[in-house]
DNA sequence: TCCGTTACCGTACGCTGTATATTGTGGATA
DNA sequence: TATCCACAATATACAGCGTACGGTAACGGA
């Protein structure tokens, strides 16, 4: 196999996967592909354009959301496989939002979106569409680098509680003390055991809702 | 005056207003200071943390809207301005979502928006608040996101018209005219004309709404 | 047999974050 | 006054980064 862009993403993903963004350099990634540094040039102008591919490519696989006759369905199929993405490939949440996505796959799965929410009721013209497209959008962008920021946090807390309790512990503990922020105490004392996904779904349902009944003339 | 953790987030973040976040090194930081590039580590342990102190520098600014007697003119308000500072410093938007903001600035704005929350009607207990709570900062963090990004393709499309049309308008053109993607060309051609205030508002209130009608037991 | 194309590599430059060691400087103490 | 300590500040150094540039080896067609 000769190197394609297509393998050259897929194995970037791999290591993505496993060290993160930061821990992908161009020249890891050819060391990874057997081949100089510079090869890879070749094939990619920069390596933003390395990020771009890798993105298209975790679009390929939301794409893949078989789409249903009822709007509603479609737009929560898409939405769950993309979080299931994310979850998958923490690093495409570092991306989100933070650059155009403008890849064939992506496109395909904008197109999808923005098909099935045109069907919504309350969504009448076409800047009602953009403005709903952009909420939803929004939406999934914050809610997953949410999430997945705090997976990372409590994985790293986790496997290294003396960490937790010798760094950040002491000083939230004594921050909260101070009674100035009552609320955030008990939201980090009280909270914390709702089911992740659950709340995604929750408040997903919500957003579109929102969308739907659309009180605003 | 002699150096301290203050003069430093604040050069640090007139620097990255200019040249972004990749553009602000320890290096340039500490030239700009007149010192050593190491002797800024004797007041940040490292560059994240000095990111750290530039986002709690920011936030601190927010937290200077004023206190309304209202719950919703409150939580319009932190927000608002939490766009007006994603505006002005769009590096900031990029670490949005991206590290828990844990700065006593950070807290405050976050206990603000918390206790408001809390009166909102159809918040009833912490697991609602902390739902809310969610909802809420995934569009925040999301929109600003999208808002920041579009605003920087359409200033380096702007200034250097020759780049777009020669680089991204032929293959976006060109894809838009496969007609694999119908409703997003009508969205390119037909829209891009709403302005971008009134849009966040507007889906703010969206959100708001979704969240106090809360149809779901 | 020669030539052009393609696949591939090695070297080099300027930049990054930061660990470690070294110097200058002021005030307190003997 | 001489000496020592603490601290401010720098200097040096290392490993890694993205990528510009120039080169080499294989190979298919003329």
């Amino acid at each position: 196999m000769p190197l394609s862009r297509a393998k050259i993403a897929a194995t970037a993903i791999r290591l993505a996967d496993v060290h993160g963004l930061d821990g992908l350099s161009v020249r890891k990634l050819a060391k990874e592909l057997g081949v100089g540094p510079m090869r890879l040039y070749d094939y990619v102008i920069n390596r933003s354009e390395l990020l771009d591919l890798m993105v298209d490519a975790v679009y390929a696989q939301i794409a893949e959301a078989s789409h249903r006759s009822e709007w509603r369905a479609t737009v929560l199929a898409i939405v769950h496989r993309t979080r299931d993405a994310a979850l998958d490939h923490e690093w495409f949440s570092d991306l989100l939002g933070g650059r155009p996505h403008l890849g064939p796959h992506a496109l395909a799965v904008g197109e999808s979106t923005a098909a099935a929410l045109s069907q919504a009721p309350g969504v009448r013209g076409i800047d009602d569409l953009q403005r709903a497209l952009g909420a939803l959008n929004a939406f999934i962008i914050g809610a997953l680098r949410r999430e997945v920021t705090e997976r990372r946090t409590a994985r790293s807390t986790d496997t290294d509680v003396t960490a937790w309790q010798t760094a950040l512990g002491p000083y939230l503990t004594r921050m909260l003390e101070t009674g100035r922020y009552p609320t955030v105490a008990r939201l980090v004392i009280d909270g914390a055991h709702l089911n992740a996904e659950e709340t995604f779904h929750h408040n997903l349902i919500t957003i579109l809702d929102g969308i739907t009944s659309h009180p605003h003339p």
